[in-house]
DNA sequence: TGAGATATGCTCATTGTTAGCATAACATTA
DNA sequence: TAATGTTATGCTAACAATGAGCATATCTCA
């Protein structure tokens, strides 16, 4: 058994390694994630997530790691925290052999169940489309698309150099923005995050690229709020992981309070998915799934109709092989 | 931008990380993994995944890595790979100070479409129903479930000090089990391995607790062959990972050949997954979906009623949001 | 009291799933 | 050559789930 090891881990190379969370919360129907603001806000890019090094002297494992991480630069001790991808090409072929390249970052996702009113200085709730404008559908089609992305996709389709390279990236937008006939996928976040970026659409593009920034009134003022590094790419992973998941797993608990109505927890899922649900259908599959059970309360302010509460039955984890929210989209119709 | 990097990287910590990779094929029906194998194999554990450690000085990114390992250790080529989880407590606080510590590893799969007859020295294809035998629904329940495994958890459940501890061990035992009315989830393999580690079920847990290995006939033999280290844990991710993924991504057709027939088609999800499908409904359930086309040819030697040969529509992943073959277990009749 | 707002109940057409029967097209052998 | 076995393939009836919308209940506010 030692043999592999003598032979090999005598030459391993050392490299560090950055853990990086994503916090997801809501507060009135406003998904949001925790940044952390550079406190001197003059350069382009202000805003980071929480992240530090792993040290394994110091943390058994990188799950305690973070949650030290996040405690010690926002204060809030987490709960429910999750893996989410481990990126080995953080700066993406930019080598700058000057700086120390820190190139291993592993993201996390972590869910917290309500916005903390005051927090450590430096670190605010922004609303995470602020970040991915292109990502909320609740009012119908965002109009970034018509009017910014889609024009600027087209036309790097069509700068292709030769047929199968211009085939292959008009398939790799039709896929990722679902252009066709075949509609928007609210999962592949990442997909559309890394074209955009590969497009320099996106302010870390230019960044990476080493471009100079222009100074105002460019189209990365309306394509959504650049991050420190990469930390926008691990925030796209973690929305893509967590729109998967709340289908097919009982998270979306997690950022409900104890008791809740059943139309305050469809809010809630149609913040993190994007799209609009269908109001009567939400309530009969919700109510058939076992998820959650009705309490003696009822919600009085509601301005019509007093709501029942409702609350989240942690047995169905025990009941059934993947308890989830098994929405389906309502297509584009807003009002109902 | 550059405040946070000089802020904390000089004080980070430097790591190993080792990538390991999970390389699964198929041939005639039986679904397999790639191991390496102790030139000496006097010792308990005489096998490994293949794998190496991460130098970003020489290779880009952590994937471009893998791929040059898996060539040096078996000579092959790989075309699909895909990250499954980082593990950060390799040896799960269990610190050995004597040796130098590895304390990340990254796990890959890689899709194989076919058995390669020769390959390098000392790497063999072994049957990875060998390494979890309770995970082979095909032919019914597994004997060793109740022989063994069920009757040692169950132990291991009143063993548990409290009321509580005791409630928490039968709801993780249910779950990953399934042994209660809700029944077997073919993609809970992690869950499952990690519990027989933790009941000391399975060898790996023995030498990492450094408890002396019994010497023969004990129930060691029975629950599967142990692996270098993690290695049967991240194995555990991939067989998981895998089974969950063919339901909506078309990664089955990375292990078929060209043209095949629908049966075959079958035959090889039934081995991914573990359990039997029905056919007539398989049938119907893939052509309707799309994902493959007929080819003019027909294949004679079935002893019976010649099959059709069929090749996959690469177009599906343009067509449709998440295509995957959305099978359903047949329960448990063995005969059809 | 009535208008407006929201929650909640219910229906119906459509689609998908499960399980099984039936038939077609071959090989083998009595 | 006919009977038999084996495999592929087609089809259907019962049942379950889904998508869309109408209808009703229970509040507030003017």
């Amino acid at each position: 058994m030692q043999n592999y090891q003598n032979k090999v881990s005598k030459l391993e190379p050392k490299v560090t390694i950055d853990l990086s969370a994503v916090l997801v919360s809501l507060s009135n129907g406003i998904p949001k994630v925790l940044l952390i603001e550079n406190e001197k806000g003059d350069n382009v890019i202000n805003h980071r997530l929480p992240f530090g090094p792993f040290n394994p002297n110091i943390n058994r494992t990188m799950e305690e790691s973070v949650r030290k991480w996040v405690l010690e630069q926002t204060g809030l001790k987490l709960t429910f925290v999750e893996q989410l991808y481990t990126f080995g090409d953080r700066f993406r072929g930019i080598i700058n052999n000057d700086d120390p390249v820190i190139p291993v970052s592993v993201g996390y996702l972590a869910l917290i169940s309500r916005v903390t009113p005051e927090n450590l200085s430096g670190s605010i709730w922004l609303d995470w489309y602020k970040l991915f404008p292109w990502e909320d559908w609740r009012n119908g089609q965002p109009k970034i698309l018509d009017l910014i992305i889609k024009p600027n996709l087209m036309e790097w389709i069509h700068k292709a150099k030769g047929h199968n390279s211009r085939l292959e990236r008009r398939y790799r937008v039709e896929v990722a923005f679902g252009f066709s006939d075949f509609g928007w996928d609210a999962e592949r976040v990442l997909e559309r995050y890394e074209l955009l970026y590969e497009t320099g659409l996106v302010a870390e593009s230019l960044i990476d690229g080493k471009i100079p920034f222009p100074e105002e009134d460019s189209i990365y003022d309306s394509t959504g709020l650049p991050l420190y590094q990469d930390h926008r790419r691990i925030l796209a992973t973690a929305l893509g992981r967590l729109r998967g998941k709340i289908r097919y797993r009982p998270v979306i608990f997690e950022l409900m309070p104890e008791v809740f109505t059943l139309f305050e927890l469809q809010k809630v899922v149609e913040a993190l998915s994007g799209e609009n649900l269908h109001k009567q259908n939400f309530r009969r599959l919700i109510e058939s799934e076992g998820l959650v059970e009705q309490t003696e309360m009822v919600l009085e302010k509601t301005g019509g109709r007093p709501a029942k509460l409702y609350r989240f039955r942690r047995e169905v984890i025990r009941e059934k092989p993947s308890p989830g929210v098994r929405f389906s989209r309502k297509g584009s119709k807003i009002l109902n």
